[in-house]
DNA sequence: TCTGGGGTCCTAGGACCC
DNA sequence: TCTGGGGTCCTAGGACCC
């Protein structure tokens, strides 16, 4: 029987890989991608330069300008990377078959089946490392194992840039600190240390059913994983930090309008429809709220959306006082069918179709919404366009 | 040192119906 | 009139990942 053997494949420090592709003068400089050091934000990629720092990715930024003060703070180019990991996924597809997408700079492949054209699993892996690297102009790190837990295991260990085989895998997985398996995360891990666990090994004797449940489908179902394509999104969010802690209704109501009216033109020009909205805030205290409300129908007008977003955030507001921290809209139940719109309902459509195709011609901030105005307030745009008149639109 | 933004999946509990 | 239990749908929130 031919041994189900899995590649993992993974871009080196994929955003700050392609920054400094980009401008060859960042090369060998400490590159941090999220922002700038002075903002509320938190470090998305860093070098292999930063990390040398003790930079890492989900520290917040001001810490990690503390740890690294040379370091080149740059805000990202997210669709720069879209088109780069599109081109990356296209290379892979056209090296294998079984080509199974996990984030933008990650993916694993099914190699059963190809190693009728190779001497070797590995070097049929080699191949493939390579020709990736020359087609994206990136380093890539890559593991080959039995199962997608081993596969991901050994490009851990190939990092910076290696291909690496675990070949004895059981022994190597009964070894491991569970902190190393994907899906358990902080919570999880104290839990179990609690229960004086900290290897996967103890884990199987002392506790079989929560071995199983933890480890097991790592094992079983990535030995004949399905080769699913890049499913379609389940949900679409957007969401805003505020710079500092807000405590005016009339601000917070104006972001999120921006949000959703962000939605609604992301739906509509994708032709998908939401069925289900969902309302965030954080108050600056950190505690964080969601409310969501079925609609009944689907739309993906602007005022149908708004409507529901507006009523979910006023219950939100109720459930502390004010600063808040953040806010966020997301959208779900998406789909690509609409059914039969309540009458109300198909004004927001219309409208919102029309704001669509002229901002299609002109530009996003050709026309937007008038609550949005207030925005302006804080955040001064160059907006030259027609303002919809708020009142007359929410009757 | 404060702690983003975009996702997925799971669970508990309430409402409702039979 | 009061009762139980199962099934289903829905929402809030948590855990996790990159």
């Amino acid at each position: 029987m031919i041994p189900p053997f899995v590649l993992h494949i993974d871009i080196d420090a994929f955003f700050a890989a392609v920054e400094v592709m980009l401008r060859p003068g960042l090369k060998g400089k400490p590159v941090i991608v999220g922002g700038m050091p002075e903002e509320r934000g938190v470090v998305c990629t860093a070098s292999y330069e930063a990390r040398k720092y003790g930079v890492h990715s989900g520290m917040a930024l001001r810490t990690a300008a503390q740890k690294c003060p040379s370091g080149v703070f740059l805000r990202g180019r997210y669709h720069i990377y879209s088109q780069i990991s599109k081109r990356f996924f296209d290379c892979l597809n056209r090296l294998a078959p079984g080509v199974e997408g996990v984030s933008v700079d990650e993916a694993y492949i099914d190699l059963r089946g190809m190693q009728y054209f190779y001497a070797s699993v590995y070097e049929m892996a080699e191949k493939i490392k390579i020709v990736v690297e020359k087609e994206i102009g990136l380093r890539v790190s890559a593991g080959v194992g039995f199962s997608k837990l081993g596969a991901k295991l050994a490009t851990e260990m190939a990092k910076p840039g290696g291909l690496f085989f675990i070949e004895d895998e059981k022994t190597f997985l009964s070894n491991l600190s569970l902190a190393k398996i994907p899906g358990i995360g902080p919570h999880t891990l104290l839990i179990l240390q609690g229960l004086g666990i900290g290897r996967v090994k103890e884990l199987k004797k002392t506790y079989p059913s929560l071995w199983k449940k933890l480890i097991g489908p790592h094992l079983y179902s990535s030995t004949r994983f399905p080769r699913k394509t890049h499913g379609e999104a389940k949900s679409f969010s957007r969401e805003t930090t505020f710079p500092e802690d807000i405590s005016d209704r009339e601000m917070i109501m104006s972001h999120l309008s921006y949000l959703v009216d962000r939605l609604s033109l992301y739906l509509i020009e994708h032709h998908l429809f939401t069925g289900r909205i969902e309302i965030k805030v954080r108050f600056g205290d950190f505690s964080t709220f969601t409310r969501r409300a079925a609609l009944g129908f689907s739309t993906h007008g602007y005022h149908n959306m708004w409507k529901v977003s507006l009523f979910l955030l006023n219950e939100l507001l109720k459930k502390k006082k004010l600063p808040l921290r953040l806010v966020g809209a997301k959208v779900e139940q998406i789909s690509k069918q609409r059914d039969i719109l309540p009458f109300v309902c198909l004004k927001s459509e219309r409208l919102s179709h029309g704001v669509r195709d002229i901002r299609e011609r002109f530009g996003f901030s050709s026309i937007f919404i008038g609550r949005e105005l207030v925005l302006e307030r804080v955040y001064p745009v160059e907006r030259e366009g027609i303002v919809l008149k708020t009142a007359s639109l929410t009757k």
